[in-house]
DNA sequence: GTGAAAGCGCTAACAT
DNA sequence: ATGTTAGCGCTTTCAC
């Protein structure tokens, strides 16, 4: 059996009332002596307040409910182990459900965090869900992952897309890559909108001019990838390097590339988005833009903390920056010259080798015929 | 503010307690009449009952604990993702914990469970903690997934991993290979053990010799299964098929038989374990044994909620099997004679040029030299 | 500085 | 068949 206050009070011979405050520490003084035997009692007993007790009598649970659509897809994951990660120093749960993309259910899950008087509700992905509305009104926090709103950008812990597809574009043109293609996500994705921003970002911040023939559109999938680069690879001025939305994408234009007798990196790179687990284990392993699932998660619980503390906390939208994973797939190699640091491009073997990474096993041999 | 019994009773003209009998549909009879006006007044008002109040009083949260290693690791998704559809049905609520391998960790959340009265905890992952031991004992069921212990069996759902490898192992049986190497896990896990076993079962069950030189073993690593194929085909009487303990050895022996000039499935055949998601995103697409995690997150929660209800339930250890998942490292196809099906050998362009699956894109040219 | 008591929403004896 | 009451463990007035 659980021990409670009312055992505390008895053991101390003081009343629930005292046992209570001295615990919660309030601003109410307590008699310091009292205090002290009360703690150590409770330590002793291993006294463990009933968080459910507390939650019925009013204000908190200490607890909060995350809704995603499906924990089994790719980013979830990473971006409930930034929340919990966060939230634990907090000392709050988390209760997770999946809404499966069905908006009926999600609010199904709204109402059933509220009576368990969740002390907020973070929401967790990137579908626009309830034809896009607004979030409704609620004096508990709500926070929102990756989601968008019409006219609003109430709570919203987005990716920097834009950064991220740039990111990855300068990194060709440092190579001195000049035509380089951008293999663009489908229209009607706020994912494919900002990355060709990116993407013109860094032509235009280098000079170069934007080709749209460079341009081509997929759904994401291996396949597009595939029949992107073969057209690409057809244009009588074909680019020597190749800037896919995705990671599948990306992994289908290297095997296009391959499968047409060119070699990756070495005559044409080859640059992804998002970090998939694949990516580094196709050859040549992909460079590859991480998406910032794990900080996303973070930040999220972070504005929850905050606003769930102080009332006027600021509820802006927010924007989280991935980073740029080279590894085999552009053959870039690092190079220090004193302060600086830059990527020198090079072939996978030179690269492999210089960074004395080739023992017995030569990770990439895609420029083998 | 939500409506609680009281305002219902109110509304109702009857005494709280007449609206409760009247939802919790108990065995107390109550009026017929009465009982509908209430109901229509429960959902006009859209009553909702407070969890937190029912849990205070005594029995049942209907809330259960998960505890996991880590979320973001590659089978946790799956197992949770079943644990939750099956408790659905039962609108059961379900709350997390990540405890990094750390023993302390996990008994600090287990704590945290029984202190919000979850009706059961179940704790997910491979690993073996805390010395080993036996559950505490508890009037709560505690379910483990994919966890051992000493000397006991008590509710633990496993795979049935001997009979996934024997699988494997049949299938490039089936395909006439009769040397047929395996590239084990390292020492010490019980799933290098089990795979082990049921690659012997099926060597036994079709009279092929078990040749020691044909057993590697590795870290899980793609380098180590590059390096165990490396060795297997330096033998003088190399294998013409490689069963691999897991997906990322399989991927490593690929790439080593590729750099050594062989073509898969042409020459070798390979088959992996796990099917992670790079397993259809190499070339060739990996075919390998599904770990069947969805469906042990349904059988745990399957098993709490018959321990929740009835009390004398069973709580042996129970093992579900996994399935095989056909792609191109083995050069199969599927033939329908009559009643029967199987699986012939095949080069893989043949096997998809005749499954109708070749159009503009060949997904494996790995036969190219 | 401390105790008594009310009440959060609900269920289950116990009455009627 | 229905109403009355106690109490789950806790916080928070309100007295003293």
């Amino acid at each position: 059996m659980p021990v409670t206050l009312a055992d505390l009070a008895k053991a101390a011979g003081v009343s629930i009332s005292t046992v209570s405050r001295a615990l919660s520490d309030s601003d109410h003084r307590v008699n310091e002596r009292t205090r002290q035997s009360i703690l150590r009692l409770a330590q002793d007993l291993s006294y463990r307040p009933n968080p459910l007790a507390r939650g019925l009598r009013g204000d908190r649970t200490f607890t909060v409910g995350v809704i995603l659509d499906n924990i089994t897809s790719p980013f979830a994951p990473p971006i409930v182990r930034g929340i919990q990660d966060e939230l634990k120093q907090a000392s709050y749960s988390l209760t997770l459900t999946n809404s499966d993309w069905d908006s009926a259910v999600e609010v199904g899950s709204v109402n059933t965090f509220i009576a368990h008087s969740v002390d907020g509700i973070i929401f967790v992905d990137t579908w626009l869900h309830a034809g896009n509305e607004a979030p409704p009104p609620s004096e508990k926090p709500y926070i929102f992952v990756n989601r968008l709103f019409k006219g609003t950008d109430y709570n919203c812990i987005g990716v920097d897309d834009r950064y991220g597809a740039r990111l990855a574009t300068e990194h060709l043109v440092r190579l001195n890559h000049r035509r380089i293609a951008f293999i663009n996500g489908p229209d009607g994705w706020e994912a494919s909108t900002s990355r060709k921003a990116g993407y013109q970002d860094a032509l235009t911040a280098y000079g170069l001019p934007f080709d749209g023939a460079l341009v081509r559109r997929g759904a994401w999938e291996v396949r597009d990838g595939y029949r992107a680069a073969q057209a690409l690879m057809a244009l009588v001025d074909p680019p020597t390097a190749i800037f896919a939305g995705n990671d599948f994408m990306a992994i289908g234009a290297i095997y296009a590339l391959q499968d047409a007798g060119q070699r990756v990196p070495d005559d044409v790179a080859v640059v992804g988005y998002d970090d998939r687990e694949a990516a580094s284990l196709v050859r040549p392993a992909l460079t590859t833009v991480g998406l910032p699932c794990y900080e996303m998660g973070r930040a999220a619980a972070r504005r929850f903390l905050s606003q769930s503390e102080g009332q006027d906390q600021p509820t802006m939208a927010e924007q989280v920056r991935g980073r740029l994973i080279v590894r085999e797939s552009c053959g870039a190699m690092k190079i220090r010259s004193g302060e600086k640091e830059f990527w020198r491009r090079t072939t996978p073997r030179q690269l492999l080798y210089e960074a004395g990474r080739i023992k017995g096993m030569p990770r990439s041999r895609s420029s083998r015929r």
